[in-house]
DNA sequence: TGCCGCGTCGGTACCGTTTCCAGTCTTTGG
DNA sequence: CCAAAGACTGGAAACGGTACCGACGCGGCA
């Protein structure tokens, strides 16, 4: 465990003493701090303070003297001093997983907006997918006194992250992820089956037998629902369905390396369905690499529509989301119950199927 | 000049709660301060300090006592009481235009890495390409203490911002930008010169001699260099070549309006290049919509290697550099001035061109 | 005239740390 | 044996604000 203190702590050579220097020659320009306007305006601390926060006890000549000595000294409150005093430091810390992933950036964009109309303003941590920096980032977070927490958790399931979780006492939201109850979190899901449902049946309807699902961890919901809808459908559909699943990370060498193992099994699938944009890409290279075209050689389906499923040559069949959305929702969730006082609670957000050229009819469909 | 209360200050609602509840209930376990600590393993606050932070002058047995109590109550220390009083926060604020750029994202990425070794945390604003929301986070930063700042500016020109980062007292680096000497700004750049001028001299030996450049605002230094950089390369070549040159926005509406009125033009070039992402996406929407085909009607040139231009189909040329190391330089600059104590500096990265099938010879060469 | 209430203002006790300073208790040197 | 030097420790003053409380002046009312 790091010490507290920081690096190179020891050049801090303070000085102190002499409180009221009466000879402060006006070229030391460091900071002016409210005491200083006080000193100016010649009031007492405290009228400074009142006129500052709108305070209704001020009269207009006061007001007048504080906010002219304010302008002289270009005075700007210190939000350390009134975080540390109100208790609270209007701003909210998130967690998340990878911040590479345009998915994330566009949840982030959602919930940046909301949060500051309302005042608060967002600290972004990175966990890289390490389900340790997790924990330490929201340790950081805690220590740093955020008044609530966004959390896109690299994993739902380890321990020590949830042990941390559990002692954090400013609300939490979680994004895309299932907590127990007893931690009362409150969470903006992605009902993520409708979307996979439907791309499964599109797949049978146009004569798919073999498919495969390359998706990421299981120790997430995302991953987890997707498997289980696809299973679902398999299952009540009358077709003798075979199904591969693949689950991993969410991540390009997953991706690779599972398209890799699918696609070179005899028979291999005739459909791949790859949950995440990072796994499209992983697939994309091996089919390029193998010389596989999608479509005619395999149809593909991705989750999150992004540039690249957009674009591609045939476009690609994607599972959507509204994700600028999702981190809509999440910060309206932690807002309500920071300003508002609301319990904890789930938000569930749609998908949909957009189909696409990748997808094609197999021979006598 | 915005008043010192923060966006949205009338939705205060204090209420207060009964200041010290003095029957708060035992489940509402409040963090423990270091007071606590001190009371209950009967010692002064400043030899549970002391002991906290490694002070030399603790016997054994104090350490032992202070530091059981410490695991009893799971004390953490309050950052803001800390930050307070040392006069630093151990933490840098990132001032982004665009969160949702894939490039930013890898920028954050290696400048966070940095920063975190170095004991120092990042705190992220995203001015959504609004250069008055770049100087509001930059005077939310310095209220907030920040030891340093690290920007990329939605633009280097406007007063607004330029005006408060001369104020600000902390190192600052921006990235990707050039400012003035006086503002004594660090800097991590590239230079965009030579990938740009290899892209040039490559399409124009295939044979082209009328190439559209669509590129970003010239309020920001990849934007204007880029220009000249094409500029000089028409210049000094021998053949004959048209070029006509689209700056705007780095947006992919910029990117379709753009690319709309090239290819809509009569003759249309026979190249493009687009600088940026944003603009490939905008522009390949085009090039859809009207029928054409990279490389076969028009080569094609991006600026930054994303997922999309490498597995497009042709794959497309880019102008690389390394984004990663891009962030991690800007971060170590920062440090460098906040430990080290090292005078303010411009470092500069190259760019390299990538020649891919995208751009293809023209009939007769 | 005396008292009360109101509009204002100053004083001060915090918030949770760090750090300087001044002790106390040993230990050690002369 | 006594003084000085350590080794530890407790007390208290900051850091920059906020908010409660009490004081003051003054007009209105009985």
């Amino acid at each position: 465990m790091a010490g507290p203190n920081g690096p190179g702590g020891e050049a801090l050579a303070r000085g102190d003493r002499g409180a009221t220097s009466p000879e402060a020659n006006g070229s030391a320009r460091s900071r002016a701090s409210m005491r200083e306007v006080a000193d100016l305006a010649d009031v007492a601390i405290s009228s400074v303070s009142r006129v500052l926060s709108g305070h209704p006890d001020v009269s207009a000549q006061m007001r007048e003297r504080v906010l002219t000595a304010v302008a002289r000294l270009d005075y700007e409150p210190d939000f350390l001093a009134q975080s540390l005093r109100r208790g609270q430091t209007l701003s909210v810390g998130f967690v998340l997983a990878d911040i590479s992933n345009p998915l994330m950036a566009d949840i982030v964009l959602g919930a940046e907006a909301v949060l500051r109309s309302a005042g608060y303003s967002l600290l972004l941590m990175n966990s890289e997918n390490d389900a340790g920096l997790d924990a330490a980032h929201v340790r950081f977070f805690q220590s740093r006194r955020v008044d609530g927490m966004i959390l896109s958790l690299a994993s739902e399931t380890n321990v020590a992250t949830l042990d941390t979780i559990a002692q954090v006492d400013g609300p939490v939201v979680v994004i895309d992820r299932e907590l127990p109850a007893r931690f009362g979190a409150s969470a903006a899901v992605n009902d993520h089956r409708p979307g996979m449902e439907a791309a499964v049946e599109h797949l049978i309807d146009l004569g798919h037998r073999r498919i495969a699902l390359i998706t990421g961890s299981t120790a997430q919901l995302p991953g987890r629902e997707r498997m289980e809808a696809m299973r679902a459908v398999v299952a009540r559909r009358p077709e003798a369905v075979e199904a591969v699943y693949l689950p991993g990370s969410f991540s390009t060498d997953h991706g690779e390396a599972a398209a890799r193992q699918v696609l070179g099994s005899d028979p291999r699938p005739t459909a791949i369905i790859a949950g995440g944009n990072q796994l499209l890409i992983g697939c994309l290279r091996v089919m390029r690499e193998l010389g596989l075209k999608v479509a005619r050689d395999v149809s593909l389906v991705t989750c999150d529509d992004v540039p690249l499923s957009e674009l591609y040559e045939p476009p690609i069949a994607s599972i959507d989301r509204d994700t600028v959305g999702l981190g809509r929702v999440a910060a309206e969730l932690l807002i309500g119950r920071l300003v508002g006082g609301d319990e904890p609670r789930t938000e569930v957000l749609a998908t949909t199927f957009s189909p696409r050229p990748s997808c094609a009819p197999l021979p006598g469909h």
